[in-house]
DNA sequence: TTCCGGTATCTACCATACAAGATTGCGGAA
DNA sequence: TTCCGCAATCTTGTATGGTAGATACCGGAA
């Protein structure tokens, strides 16, 4: 169960490493196949060791380390299978989602969700890339909470990190108007109360992450297995 | 991005206390809300606190325990409508799931699932409800296998220990005849290549967890939140 | 009896030291 | 030159001590 359970709050020294480390692995600051190592890290932190290796731990089981025990950790590299089947999951769990939320919506559900493609079209006029990417998260999990599975969406996130990684070497805002497009039309349906309608274009909105990562793994082979 | 991944191998002390301790639990040796301390189980397994408290961030991170910093660490109690979102995970899932293998099912696909069921009938006719419950896991990875997938399963797996440790409090068969004849017409809906009566006998066959929990939760309140 | 305050004792957290396996590189032999 | 072996030096794993915070208990005052 929740992978990026508890950890929100940063009291701990080990909490603060794991939020400094996974901003700096999916902002690629750190690169898929970059060694580092306990006593490296607790020196740039200027903590002991032990923290350290806790977040190490933590990091590892979200997959973003790999230890390789006596030997070093690495920084892992990207599965193409491993990013495959983390949309199949996403794209399973999305498609439950929008036929819940389009089967019954909740009367201010249309509603919502225009605001929330109102927000993102003055991000993309603003060439916001930052804030429009947040607000693309948000759309989503919005339906979630609609669906009243809000949780669900924590599980998606947790296994997103990895194609995030890969979002941020292709950081061009990728033609928002066309993510735009495809919101308006989901929400559409929701606003007509068509599961059908609203599935065919949540699966088409969502494949469009295949052609991303097929385009990102020829540019930069070394980052995948 | 697998939690419980790759901490099959118990080379090193914490993976044993790893292992042992979420044992304890999920076949509720360690009840829900019992207090546990690093102290505690270093000494009963004989080792230092340290692999103890990397035991518990690994188990704490899937769910299974609730470190409260400079308080104490405690089973987590089980929460009902976390088991209800996993629960709404794992259809989402194996829906999809079986739609594809029921859409494009391989050669062998109807035998081998034949296979599994005969088997299990053997282990039914034995009482083996331990081999039952084994061979019930197994046909589902199958279908993932089949699905191409399989490591979809091992999500769905992770959120199956929550419902695993309910379903060790209600250890009698449990009506393992509906279970096989329900198993019986997922198949047949695989050999006859019919995504939608596999979808709906799938969803049927998975509604049953739920009657399962809410009579658990009226003869185990204190288990849960 | 009831309530309040101080203290003993528990907890997880962090730092440090040591242990053991794995890697690297250097030097000598063929 | 090439190859083999040993040793210095990495790495993570484990043990232990000390620290700060939270709890529980116990005694005294109202």
């Amino acid at each position: 169960m929740a992978v990026t359970a508890p950890e929100a709050n940063e009291e701990t020294m080990a909490m603060r490493v794991v939020a400094a480390l996974r901003d700096e692995i999916v902002t690629m600051a750190l690169k898929p196949g970059d060694v580092i190592s306990e006593s490296d890290i607790a020196g740039r932190y200027g903590v002991s060791r032990q923290p350290v290796r806790e977040a190490f731990i933590r990091l590892a089981q979200q997959g973003l380390l790999l230890i390789r025990p006596k030997r070093a950790t690495v920084v892992k590299k990207i599965s193409p299978d491993g990013v495959r089947q983390s949309r199949f999951i996403r794209e399973s769990i999305e498609v439950e989602i929008i036929r819940r939320v389009a089967g019954q919506p909740g009367p201010d559900a249309a509603g919502v969700l225009d605001g929330l493609i109102a927000d993102q079209e003055a991000a993309s006029a603003a060439n916001d890339s930052r804030r429009f990417h947040i607000l693309d998260e948000l759309f989503h999990r919005t339906l979630a909470r609609l669906a009243g599975v809000e949780y669900a969406w924590q599980l998606i996130d947790d296994h997103k990190m990895q194609l995030d990684r890969v979002r941020y070497l292709t950081l061009g805002v990728s033609s928002s108007q066309r993510a735009i497009a495809e919101h308006k039309e989901i929400a559409a349906a929701v606003g007509r109360a068509d599961p059908a309608s609203a599935e065919a274009a949540m699966r088409a909105h969502l494949a469009r992450a295949e052609v991303l990562l097929n385009q990102t793994i020829s540019d930069f082979p070394d980052y995948f297995e």
